[in-house]
Parts: C-alpha cells; sequence; structure tokens
DNA sequence: CAGTATCCACCGGGATACTG
DNA sequence: CAGTATCCCGGTGGATACTG
C-alpha cells in the first residue's frame, strides 16, 4: 500500500473520529484560519496580512477546502465591492478543539 | 519571505500555543501515535501494524521527533529484545486535545 | 525485533503575473 | 479587492535492501 496522496491518508483511519479531525486541521493553514475566524470574521487581504507570508494561492486553496468541509462561509458583498469569510455553526465548535490547544500550549510548551 | 520548510512554518506564528500544538500534531501520524499511545505502551512493531501502511522509515522518524519533543519515552528492554514507547507526562497531557477532536469528530464528522 | 540507508516519485505551496 | 493561472522548487515519505 502507498501513502502518498491525501486522499490515502484519509482512508488510515477513516473509522476514527480523531484521524478526520486531524485530517481537516492538519496543516497549520487551516487551523491558524479557523483561529482566526473564531474572533470575529474576516476579509481576504485580512486573513492574508494575519497569516503572515501565506501566498494568495494557498489561502484561496485553503478556504475553498474549508468552505467545502462546511467549516466556513464564504459572503460576498458590492459595496465596497469585498469579501467575508465566517465561521459556520460547524466551523465554530471548532473551538473546543482550539481552546484545548492553547491550553495545553501555554502549558507546555 | 518563502514558506516552503519546516522551520520556516515553525516561524509563521511564534507566539501563538495554538500553532505550536499544531507544529507537532499537524500530521495525522503524529497524532494517531500519541492516541495508541494514550491507551496503553506499544511496541515498534505494534504501532507499525496500528498506523496500517505506515513505513518503517516515517514511523521511525515519527518517533523520533515526539521523543525530541518530550512527549514520549523509548524504553529498550533486553530479554526478550523489544522497545516500549510510552508518553510522558507532557504526552499524556495531550489527551484534553485528542478528546476535544474526539468529541467534536464523533459530533460533525 | 527494531531499526538504518539509499533512492526517487509526488505534490504542496512559493513566486510572479494577470483579471473582473 | 479578491482572486486565477502558470511555473517550478524542495521536502515528505513510500519501497526496498540491509544490520545488530
Amino acid at each position: 500500500m502507498t501513502l502518498r496522496t491525501a486522499q490515502q491518508k484519509k482512508d488510515l483511519c477513516p473509522g476514527c473520529p480523531v484521524a478526520r479531525v486531524a485530517d481537516i486541521l492538519g496543516d497549520s493553514c487551516s487551523l491558524l484560519i479557523v483561529r482566526d475566524l473564531l474572533s470575529t470574521p474576516q476579509r481576504f487581504s485580512q486573513l492574508e496580512t494575519s497569516l503572515r507570508g501565506i501566498s494568495t494561492r494557498t489561502l484561496t486553496n485553503k478556504l475553498k477546502q474549508l468552505e467545502h468541509e462546511g467549516m466556513i462561509k464564504r459572503n460576498e458583498y458590492t459595496k465596497p465591492q469585498r469579501v467575508e469569510y465566517s465561521l459556520t455553526k460547524k466551523g465554530e465548535a471548532l473551538h473546543t478543539v482550539i481552546d484545548a490547544m492553547r491550553s495545553y500550549g501555554k502549558k507546555y510548551l
């Protein structure tokens, strides 16, 4: 068995809820996006600035992924032109995980 | 700024405890190793079997990483020859994070 | 049993330029 | 402002063979 692609990684442990969360929040980018949106909805450019050094390409991809997973919602406005990303209920619920990580990180890292 | 290497990723948000946890548990392998060790100490070969499809090379690397981070301990025994990996206090404390992930995964994924 | 060593495919993601 | 498109580099990790 090979384990090269993301899909195959996903199959590694399909029955385990821990693994499923890891698949989504696994890369630091996605996790940090959710962390940022937990405080308030943000525009594309705000996220771009906050995640210092991320490329537009990567940010776009991660946002699409998270939207596809049902974690975030994309809201388009026309005056002035802007796009805001906010968490869905499903996304907001991740705060429990992120809080646990924050507590752990503060205490042990 | 480039963000290609792991080190650079680490620097992305050095002050954020959430990011620091993500750096360590970010890849599903490491996370699943900790998850496995939370129930009981395990031998190299047991982990190899449990994480279906992982290569010895990768398992070795992840174990070394986690040991270096102070999450796990490597215990060598001679009769019979075997090596057991167990969690340190620091590693055990990760159960809060993993529990949060499990609850979330069960409920939403 | 518990690794080490080497080789190489793959793809994530940076850099850059362009668009509605 | 919020992306899309292309090009290409580098690290992750599988496969395989070997060791104490």
